[in-house]
DNA sequence: CGCAGTTTTGAAAAAGATCAAGGCTAGTGG
DNA sequence: CCACTAGCCTTGATCTTTTTCAAAACTGCG
């Protein structure tokens, strides 16, 4: 195994396996016009647990994920984690950083083993200047995430603790799950806790309401980290959607 | 007075007063490559609590506020309202789905009298694609609005009511005060409701909140529209910045 | 199989929400 | 210019929900 700060700059053709590629935003266009900066995209390697941007570091990079998953969070002073995003394979982060000499505002840790290739500030902008559909193209993407952040708020300002619950795991039901013989399972990226920091509740809370959800027969554990969901209607039922 | 759906191609030069020119993502644009697009700015006047756009339409103009003050809000289905922004004077909306062809996720009221100019998605664009460095400042700003949500998701995951109370203030502070003799003073461009609907949290609650600062005399209120900031470094101790 | 780290559960305390008056403001019209 | 009134705002009491603290139970790894 790797150790977490391997650095490489393999991914020249990345055995022609393009993570750029993997990114939506890249996705249209041609080979030929992605090569450009192929050259200049980095890989990385970190583990589970290791921290791969420090709030409050000077970003210069944009950050793919080609593999593996990451939670994105801030801390308070009180120490208090609000986790804002958990990024999985062909999501992006660090473009908010790159044209305003602006500190991060949280910090990224890997869930789980991770291959992250990077692509340098300056690379990105020349790249971006000469390729204007490519612009157009992220504030799509971050128009969109405006969207689910505007829609995280309004959950946490007026809508209930149950609903909100039966939402994240819609949501996770969407990204992280598979079907068995008895339906679908999902792999859950976070822990109680990390759930309970996504919602901004308590752990004991979460968990309050997963065993209440349970009983009711709509949902069943399968350990810690994984969850079957018996009954999909009434959670979107709850989520109100 | 003009009626609140009036609307006029006059902004062709705006007396001299390119509206355009007060929104800092087209500031450091020479004037002869704003008039491009100036001749397909369109200006509309909306009399205080008319709805400007309704959360669902289909969005197609970027709205820029040439005076006076919007807010951005969502409505649950049990009818509860949170406010997402209030925009004034030199902000733009709408920017989110002028390339996806999504429906506006929040509706959006006049708090005063409004002008507002609106231009086109597609000449937007096309004005984007000729001009690949306003692209780069719309993703700085989007980046920065991002920054915000993120912010304000913590607030409401991990501080505490009286923390996000005295935030409020001190973002108000910034934005709508004015210093008279005695000190700076928030022209509150909300309600006492529609503060608590900003915030998540119930009417009540915000009241007793502030008549708490009133009493401990940080803050002194004047009607019920303004509000006299009187030790503002508390407020900064307590919303621990 | 056992241990370390999570998770669950229980009980008590705290924080907000809600309900119900009553009071104040600011705009209106005499 | 003052009195009036509708709409806001504040206050009190009660109720609900969530947090907190503490301890027991479980999971999954070694």
């Amino acid at each position: 195994m790797k150790g977490s700060e391997n650095l490489e700059n393999i991914c020249d053709y990345c055995q022609h396996d393009l993570c750029i590629k993997r990114v939506p935003v890249f996705a249209p266009l041609e080979i030929n016009v992605l090569e450009e900066i192929v050259p200049y995209v980095m890989r990385r390697n970190y583990a589970r647990g290791s921290l791969i941007v420090h709030e409050g570091d000077l970003l210069t990079s944009l950050y793919i994920i080609n593999k593996g998953s990451v939670k994105a969070f801030k801390t308070s002073l009180q120490g208090k984690e609000q986790i804002l995003y958990v990024f999985a394979e062909g999501d992006f982060f660090g473009e908010s950083y790159l044209f305003n000499n602006e500190e991060s505002g949280y910090s990224i840790e890997a869930l789980e083993e991770v291959q992250i290739c990077t692509l340098e500030k300056s690379h990105f902008q020349n790249f971006l200047l000469a390729n204007p559909e490519v612009a157009l193209k992220i504030i799509e993407e971050l128009g969109r995430r405006i969207n689910l952040l505007e829609i995280n708020i309004q959950s946490m300002g007026v809508r209930s603790v149950d609903t909100r619950v039966a939402a994240l795991l819609l949501e996770y039901l969407e990204k992280f799950s598979f079907d068995d013989a008895t339906g679908p399972i999902i792999q859950l990226p976070l822990s109680r806790e990390g759930m309970a920091n996504s919602l901004g509740i308590a752990r004991e809370t979460l968990s309050r309401k997963l065993t209440a959800l349970e009983q009711q027969g709509y949902i069943q554990s399968v350990g810690n980290k994984a969850l079957r969901v018996i009954d999909k209607s009434y959670l979107e039922k709850m989520a109100g959607r």
